[in-house]
Parts: C-alpha cells; sequence; structure tokens
DNA sequence: TAAATAAATTATACAGTGTTTATTTTTTTA
DNA sequence: TAAAAAAATAAACACTGTATAATTTATTTA
C-alpha cells in the first residue's frame, strides 16, 4: 500500500499522541512501543517515524499532552480563589491529585530515557517551566524579596515533585493518597511558617 | 565450551556487579545490557541468567551496591559529630555529594523499569529502609513525638530526593551543584524552624 | 489530458534486547 | 571407571528502534 491520504499529518499526530496516552495509561510506559502504536491507529512504524522524527520526540509529544492537561488542573483549581498559604496547598493538592488520577501518565513524565540534554525539545522545556511559574506566582506575592521567591519555588517545586514519586512509585513505606496528602501539608505549612519566621 | 569452574558463583556474582556498575558509570543505564555485561567478563548471556536469575534481580543486586556505598558515605558523615539542625543539613549534604558524584548510578537506581511492586527483592527494600532510618534517628531526638518524627523523616526524605533528581536531570533551572546545595539548605533550614515553631 | 514529479506508506532489513531451551563440556559422585 | 549432576554455551524467539529501498497514490506540470 502507498500513499492513501486518508488522515492529514496534523490528524495522524493527534491520533497518535491520542492512542500513545491511552496505551500508558493503559500498561504504563512499559507497555509503549511505536510498532505497538502504529498498528492500533492502522498503520506502520515507518509512518510513525514520518510524523514524528524519532521515538524521543514521539514520547515528548506525547508527554507533551499530559503536561497540558496536568497545568490545565492546577490553574483551573488555582482560580478557585484561595490566597496565601492556601492557595498553594491548593495547589500542590491539584498536583498531588492528578498524579495519583494519572498514574501511570504521570509516571511515564520521568520514565522516558533521558539522552542528551539537548535533544528535549524546546516547546518541551516552555511547557515545565509554564508549570513552575504557577507556584513562584503566589510566592512571590508572599515574599517581598524576588530571588527569595525565585528559590522558594524551586526548593517547594522539588519537593512536591520529590513526595508524589517516591510515593507513587512506593519507594516510601506508606504510600496511600492521604498519607501523601499529609506530606504535601505538612511540607508546605512547615516550610512556609519556617520563611515566614525568618524575616523576624 | 562447557563447564569451566574458572569462577566460583560468588566470584561471578561480584565480577557482574562490579562491571555492571562500572557500565553505569561510564554510560549511564541506558549503556548497560545483560548482553554487554556477559562479554566484559568474559561469558555469555545464558551464564548471567544462571547467576542472577532475570533481569531486574541483575539490576537490583548491581544497584543495591550502590544502595550500600551511598548509605556508608552517608553514615561516615553522620559520624562526624554535628548534632540537631547541623547534623541534619550534613545528612542531606552527603546524600546529594554522593549523587552528584556518581551521578549516573545514582540515576540508575530510579531509571529500573518498575515492574510489580512484589518483585523487588526484600533485602533491597531493607538497604531502603535503613537509609531512612538514619533521616529518622536524629529527627526522633528533635522531636518528642515520634509519630510526628516519622512524618518528618519521610517527608525530609522525599522532599531531598526531589531536589536530587530534578537538579540531576537537569528539570530545574540551575542545576550547578552550589544551586542544589542552597535549596537544600533552604529546604531543611526553613522545614525544620517551621517544625519548632509550631509546638508554641 | 498525459506525463513527470513529489509525497506518503509500506516492506524489508539490521543490529540490538531479554528470555528460554537444548546441547555440550566438565566436574563430582558412586 | 561409569553415571549423574552442574555449568557454560549456542541457538532460537519475539520483540525493540531505526534506516533504506520499493511501491502506490496524489499533485503538479507540459
Amino acid at each position: 500500500m502507498g500513499r492513501r491520504s486518508e488522515h492529514t499529518h496534523e490528524e495522524l499526530r493527534s491520533m497518535a499522541i491520542l492512542t500513545g496516552n491511552q496505551m500508558i495509561a493503559e500498561g504504563g510506559f512499559a507497555a509503549f512501543s511505536a510498532r505497538k502504536l502504529a498498528r492500533r491507529i492502522g498503520y506502520t512504524v515507518g509512518t510513525i517515524y514520518n510524523v514524528f522524527g524519532t521515538h524521543e520526540c514521539l514520547i515528548a509529544s506525547i508527554n507533551g499532552q499530559t503536561l497540558d492537561e496536568l497545568a490545565q488542573c492546577v490553574q483551573q483549581r488555582l482560580a478557585a480563589g484561595a490566597e496565601g498559604l492556601a492557595q498553594l496547598q491548593a495547589l500542590a493538592t491539584a498536583y498531588l491529585d492528578f498524579a495519583c488520577t494519572h498514574h501511570q501518565r504521570w509516571s511515564a513524565l520521568f520514565e522516558a530515557p533521558r539522552g542528551s540534554k539537548a535533544d528535549v525539545p524546546g516547546w518541551y522545556l516552555a511547557k515545565r517551566e509554564a508549570l513552575l511559574q504557577l507556584l513562584e506566582a503566589p510566592l512571590s506575592r508572599l515574599l517581598s524579596n524576588p530571588d527569595a521567591a525565585k528559590l522558594a519555588a524551586r526548593t517547594l517545586w522539588a519537593s512536591i515533585h520529590g513526595i508524589c514519586l517516591l510515593g507513587l512509585s512506593g519507594r516510601l513505606a506508606p504510600s496511600s493518597s492521604s498519607a501523601l496528602q499529609e506530606m504535601m501539608d505538612d511540607l508546605i505549612v512547615n516550610y512556609l511558617r519556617g520563611l515566614a519566621y525568618a524575616k523576624s
């Protein structure tokens, strides 16, 4: 079979991203392969490589979709209108909730074999940076010093991430959802209280 | 070639673990494969499977060695005699230093494709638990409530881990060693101060 | 409209991988 | 010395990502 023109380039692209995410959601990152994906959308590996170029870029595209949904989830919860500490807690909770609900897909964000630093697409880095900004904004309102806010955002971001990662991968003793929620609150409440008392 | 008896079972075991760690240190987890390992120690894949049973168990054995060295590193720094906050900072610094120095091997601890929860060897879980205990001990001395100490240990452990992971994998904007050290101190100092003021 | 060109899809091949099985060689045992 | 057990290999299986050549269709050109 040769050229068929049943789907445009963009259609193929979104079909692949959708199906890829389904595969990961069903069987985890390990259950994903370009060949299986191609078979599921009724095409061949070659077509996949025609559209995405390389395996790494294919995965980045699939994970990019997950990042988008994650960002949307967090942003939505932020719009609920909490302020200060409560806002940060809401943010962490939203992140944790998403990671729990879309366990496999969220894990896949970090299971992609990392090649050289440069071949992660720029638009993917931008999506990640946007998420970090969501955390930095409320911290800037809480802390007067902008540099301190930047540092606090990165520290909190990495810590929140660590709790999710170790918790959801079962590398931490009690990894029930509520136990993780408790750790999240513990982290944010105490870290922020520490920051507040640092001024005096 | 059949049986040769040039090396005992235990010798083969340690040869494989040593060489496996070398391979990971040189080219990262992606550069590792059972076949290459076998070739490097002058044997065949079959022999590797004879000794370790499965790929997952082989990797657990290699990573177990890394965990041992990590624990030794941390314990050594703990013996330096700091107390309280300084002791926790020393612990985090030791962890970060090890992760920096043995970047690839440390990363490999978390890059192993995770199968079902049950097929991680029990002795491997024990090694991890021992590391967590190193953190819980000084916290127990700092906090009167034992449950609070347990929670604090897990929260801190996961957070320290998150900073290392995101930092060393380049998923955080400035990932220089000193920047990570700054984040570590930021986390520990403020989190503990928050805990201290919680009592009053 | 007919021919030439470009584009998309597949088929095929290559070098890997983890894993299993049968086979061969060596050592130990009886 | 003969039989049994152990250790190592070779070969095969079903995969994987990737690259290239061949084929079919659509588009453009003459």
